[in-house]
DNA sequence: TTTGTACGCCGTACAACGTACAGCGTACAG
DNA sequence: CTGTACGCTGTACGTTGTACGGCGTACAAA
């Protein structure tokens, strides 16, 4: 199953999201849990098992109770991920960047970003569809406008600069969660496959049809000991992206 | 389920991706279907009804078997994914463009990448853990790294650089298709969704707490009709893409 | 030509998933 | 005091990927 937010009724969402009193109901038995403990299960959960592990059995579990409870509290799997995505949007830090130079505001935001996916690695994972317009959601965005204000762009490009910034970070995370979302469930280190498949691949693969690869890839196979160096892509890509705006905002 | 690529055995799954002649069985009946078919048989109910839609029983179906046949000639659904994948990569176009400036050289190879998740939107969904190192992939490394080659590059930039534009194209078309799905899952128009929420939003939100964010959501709003458009993130990410790498390129 | 066996195909089965539904008991409104 | 709104739960359904064992075919060896 394919993991989505913002699937279901858009009012009910938005009422969850912004804890809205009036949502909650007036009559019935004393409620056991909250919708801020169910959330809080579920990112427990989902950090520390992945994204896959996340069920909602699991959930109900964690919290001592059955799994149809959760419903009273959420209306089903897909804005309860919403939820804790805009959960996870407050939590972030927020540095106070006023008056400092450009490259340092956006690389204080992409750095921000970075460590939300690092203490959340499932949120690079769920795909954004709608986003969740909770209060998380929107002081983000507020606060990561903020630094690109002043800066004699058009809101238009405010929104594209501060886009394509986050989806840098975004799909660096995405990638180096991929990378290790297979070495757990593939119960094989990198090196130890690499070393089964690098002689069975030298069966396959001719140097002389692919020399550039070949030479490439054993290169950088070599420097980063795998395919992949999620860290190093990250700082080469972010001096690339700052480069790339400077041409927008220094013209 | 997440789908992963690159999780079971890397001899087995190499001996597959090239298509090795020793991997075909000598003895027992005739066999009725072939790799390549049941390959087919999977990217065309991945293409027409998304990746969530793409099951054993689906595929098996769609070629007049039963759901455990289909196990005799793939060892399992991630391994399929891989074939999936190394086929959609081996059926991409590429363009000659020796000779030409770098930046249009560039252009081409991210445009045939965009092409290829126009193709195969569910590509930009299978989140390749490790690259299926077969023919199709092996092939396209060689012909988008040929791209930069002469350019003064090291063989680590060179790898850098590639890794960097094709994870900008990949994001762009993994949103747009997100954007996408969300569309279909919810049976709920992007103009709908909008007119259902933003009455509602209105309520929550308060423009004095989140100045920028109202005035540059309500621009982005109006200018995309929704919150994002995947056409203009692409030609404007290409833009800063291909600016970034100048700096390294032309220093 | 016969026979042993490797191997394709299939029916059944299992565990896990999200969640619909109906019954039960609680606590507030009148 | 009573009716009812509503939380909680047990059971159940339709999915999923795929393990297992039986059956029959077609090639290799004799």
């Amino acid at each position: 199953m394919t993991q989505f937010t913002g699937a279901g009724d858009p009012a009910r969402t938005l009422a969850l999201l912004w804890r809205d009193p009036a949502a909650v109901p007036r009559r019935g038995p004393q409620r056991s849990l909250t919708v801020d403990s169910v959330v809080a299960a579920a990112t427990a959960i989902a950090r520390e098992h992945g994204l896959p592990a996340l069920t909602m059995r699991r959930v109900a579990e964690a919290l001592g109770v059955v799994p149809m409870t959760l419903y009273t509290y959420v209306p089903g799997k897909a804005e309860l991920l919403d939820l804790m995505l805009d959960a996870a949007y407050a939590g972030m830090e927020r540095t106070d960047t006023t008056g400092r130079p450009w490259r340092e505001r956006l690389t204080t935001v992409a750095d921000e970003n970075r460590a939300l996916f690092e203490a959340h690695p499932w949120a690079a994972e769920v795909a954004p569809g709608r986003p969740p317009l909770g209060p998380g959601a929107i002081g983000k965005y507020e606060y990561e406008l903020s630094t690109l204000d002043g800066l004699g762009l058009t809101d238009l490009e405010m929104d594209a600069c501060l886009t394509y910034l986050l989806e840098f970070v975004r799909a660096n995370a995405h990638t180096a969660h991929a990378a290790a979302a297979v070495r757990r469930a593939s119960s094989l280190t990198d090196p130890q496959w690499w070393e089964k498949a690098g002689p069975v691949l030298e069966r396959y693969l001719d140097p002389e049809r692919y020399p550039i690869a070949s030479r490439v890839g054993a290169a950088a196979g070599a420097a980063y000991g795998g395919a992949y160096d999620p860290d190093h892509a990250y700082r080469f890509g972010l001096r690339r992206v700052l480069d790339g705006l400077a041409t927008l905002i220094e013209r």
